[in-house]
DNA sequence: AAATCATGAGGACATATGTCCTTCCCTATC
DNA sequence: GATAGGGAAGGACATATGTCCTCATGATTT
């Protein structure tokens, strides 16, 4: 982590994310902006909170650890997210783990001074409101499509989504096997399984495996996989 | 539903939930005092939402229900619990549906007047914070779980957290069995595969089955079982 | 009392998923 | 070019879980 001492480019970001609002004028000097590389841990499970964070360019991996050492990946994250929000709210250390899937930039500021400038500054809370209620329902519908549908209609939903943010004109529908692992982890299963069920995705034509990625043939049947009953 | 025209009996619950500060003066006239008999639907899933409802008596069953018609309880609610929070910040319809586990009582208020007199009110705000991120915590650490252990080891929590909340003089450690349905739905398996558990249970001495009722025989072993590795 | 019905428990089998280990291919190093 | 090392893919087997159906039991009706 280094922090950009950048003023400008700060400002650029709370305006390109219409945060010029909800960070009004006594949290500007207390905000900072910084970086962080490519795998590096932007704050661990069980640490203390004290920052708060806004991702404003990047891509972070949320992943939790079990106490038998297991880990399960939460999200992807993009712009805009807020990291250690509900830690604030409620006063605990880090509830996830967070590393920088990509280079990284975020603005940061301490709790002190949002607890001092900021409980009552009503545009602040609405916008922790706004950004918490949605962490909720992804959570909420993540839990019961884990709970209701089996690893298959899962890595589908898996699939569609990454192909999407990974889509560029280079490499379309191409995704890397390298994040297989990362890939289960996410959904919950092994990779061993994970390899079965790709297994099975190719043989039904919907998807291709060439050396090291995967390629989508078939957006549709995915589709109609992830969304619609198992057996239909 | 109907209405309980009893202005100082609402005013008791108020109290005694510390909730006058944050329903402050204005709101006041627009709060009603709502009964509902036990089954009884509170809300429907997908129904436009228009009243924020606070639990303050009785217990309500939150459940989902799949496209496929797949029912998934995920929780039980006693007071304090807020239901229609979510909905209210984000501006959508009911996530989920709510029905009363047993006679209930709620404090309801339209949404217009929190948008009238509540968009700026911090404490208002501050209160929903809490609750959401409350709520948060809960389902995340439910689908970390879900995801991480087996059925067995989601069982043996949802023993000890029913046993403990329907602990009363008369029926110590008794867990009726007519709830195993919402049992198997709530922690995401079938009825036939918790009848299963429950025999391994017996079979390991942590329960005992007896007419119509499940008894706890062996708490700290359940616990062992709910806490650590499935291994050991 | 016999017949019927509702409900809970459990058997049989298929499928989903996890664990461990082997195989294969690529690459770095000598 | 030979060899060792590492990672990815897949085989074999065990376990977890789902689905469908049967059976027993007690309540309700005739």
């Amino acid at each position: 982590m280094k922090e950009i001492e950048n003023r400008e480019l700060l400002q650029d970001y709370l305006h390109a994310h219409q945060l010029a609002s909800v960070f009004h004028e006594p949290f500007l000097p207390h905000l900072s902006l910084f970086q962080f590389d490519q795998g590096e841990l932007i704050c661990a499970q069980g640490e203390t909170a004290c920052h708060l964070y806004v991702l404003v360019k990047g891509k972070v991996k949320i992943f939790t650890t079990s106490p038998e050492g297991k880990t399960l990946i939460l999200s992807f994250k993009k712009p805009l997210e807020v990291i250690g929000d509900i830690e604030y709210v409620r006063g605990i250390s880090y509830l996830n783990s967070v590393e920088a899937a990509s280079s990284v930039q975020m603005i940061g500021i301490h709790y002190r001074w949002l607890k001092k400038y900021g409980t009552d500054y009503a545009p602040l809370l609405q916008f922790l409101l706004q950004i918490i209620t949605h962490k909720f329902c992804v959570k909420s519908n993540s839990l019961s499509i884990n709970l209701l549908y089996p690893v298959e209609v899962r890595f589908a939903r898996y699939l569609l989504s990454v192909s999407v943010e990974e889509w560029n004109p280079s490499n379309k529908e191409q995704i890397s096997t390298s994040n297989l692992l990362d890939a289960a982890n996410m959904i919950g299963t092994s990779y061993r399984h994970l390899n079965r069920v790709i297994q099975q995705f190719c043989k039904e034509g919907l998807i291709e495996r060439a050396n090291g990625f995967l390629l989508i043939k078939d957006r549709e049947g995915l589709a109609k996989m992830a969304s619609e009953t198992p057996n239909e």
